[in-house]
DNA sequence: CGGCGTTGTATCGACATAGATACTACGATA
DNA sequence: TATCGTAGTATCTATGTCGATACAACGCCG
């Protein structure tokens, strides 16, 4: 049984919900010139789409040039509105596309310290600053992989002049090679392990490879606390 | 008119897609121990809400049991089953919220090269090394605040030794106050603008205000390039 | 002028989802 | 044993969404 984490991507401008169908009818007309053509190859009624059409427009304003009229006298070309819409709603999926494949760790502890949003979380390997929304004691904090960045322990002896805050020393126990891409998985101690997502030219010119010692680094404001109320305890 | 970026957490076990409102359907049943109140509460009618913990059970296994007979004598309690993915929706949920919550800073430019995912792309503020999944040559790079680092320009002539593979100078231009996190926009030049997302204590030690010149990293793994065709060009 | 392919509008029906209702089975407790 | 509040099941109905269909208005083009 695997579970598979999904999602559907919207944007909401006053009242309605914008979501992927809706972006498709815009560039299937972009591509046909008018909306009849792009009902047909949606396999959608025209009717239905044009009612969308002009529902979209009450919220967002004209998406669309509409003129009557056929052979060559009439159809349907978007405007400029229509175009940034869609490359909003791309770079928006774009990025949660992003979160959904990338992996996460998972370090489990206790709320400490609060200021806002910000939280000092105790955990077994160590204190970590990270974003927890939520008012709780117990949280999980979650670390996306391509939010860590490894250094040389040996070449920064400091740490005092960036804006990473969660700073941990760990051994390197896998690497798995991708594409352009290496998923290394450091072990920072008490069998807590944090993932990290490095380029290949990163990872050569580390030196990344089993049993290497390594210093791993990740803002505040990249970790996540969940929290956990007692029961759901493990 | 504002635009508002939005999403819906899924988890897919197996043919059934669990939604929120399953979730809040089993933190109702965790709460109140019967399925019953759990269906009031939720305003829901009893015999959808039995219906569809079935259909759950069918897929993801056994997450309540449940016992016939009333007055301290039945019941619906969650199983460990239901504990985990309900902490599983959580932490799936807070990683988008934290994407969709977010400020991005989008760069446009063109691919110049590219090893399987990883693309340089050429911008006006110099090259970037990005994730572009499509395929496409002129494409609109878009960096998550939350992953842009800060670092003092005076104290960091290095640069070798870490996976931070995009490193930009630039000058801090606004600085806008959160609650213990700020915000701070850098000029990089030509106009182009990152965003970055800094907790309090970082922007005091690094003594971040408006004029400051500033050293802005991101890694490669978190910079995304969105392929944007030709018709859509501003 | 007639035809054709558009936009625009109204209505009907298919379908899926969920609430409403009713009834059975069950089991601890007073 | 009677009661009460559970689980389990079946059926009917409301609702909303969308396709299907039909028709009017429009405008270029042969």
């Amino acid at each position: 049984m695997t579970i598979e984490k999904g999602y559907t991507t919207t944007l909401s401008v006053d009242g309605v919900t914008i979501d992927r169908r809706d972006i498709e009818m815009l560039e299937a007309i972009d591509d046909h010139g008018s909306m009849h053509s792009a009902a047909d190859e949606l396999g959608r009624s025209y009717a239905r789409l044009q009612n969308r059409i002009v529902e979209i427009e009450d919220a967002v304003g004209p998406v669309t040039e509409r003129r009557r009229g056929g052979r060559g006298g009439g159809g349907t070309v978007l405007t400029q509105n229509a175009r940034d819409l869609r490359r909003r709603f791309d770079r928006h999926a774009a990025e949660l596309n992003g979160v959904a494949r990338v992996t996460e760790s998972v370090i489990s502890g206790t709320v400490r310290d609060r200021t806002g949003e910000l939280a000092t979380v105790e955990t077994t390997v160590g204190s970590i600053l990270a974003l927890v929304p939520e008012d709780a004691s117990e949280v999980q904090v979650s670390i996306r992989s391509d939010a860590v960045v490894l250094t040389d322990p040996d070449e920064t002896p400091r740490g005092d002049d960036t804006s990473l805050r969660n700073r941990f020393s760990g051994t390197i126990v896998e690497v798995e090679s991708g594409d352009a891409i290496d998923r290394v998985v450091v072990r920072l101690g008490d069998g807590a392990t944090l993932q990290a997502l490095v380029t290949r030219a990163s990872a050569e010119r580390l030196g990344l490879e089993a049993g290497r010692s390594i210093m791993a680094s990740f803002k505040a404001t990249a970790a996540r606390g969940i929290g956990v109320d007692s029961r759901s305890e493990s």
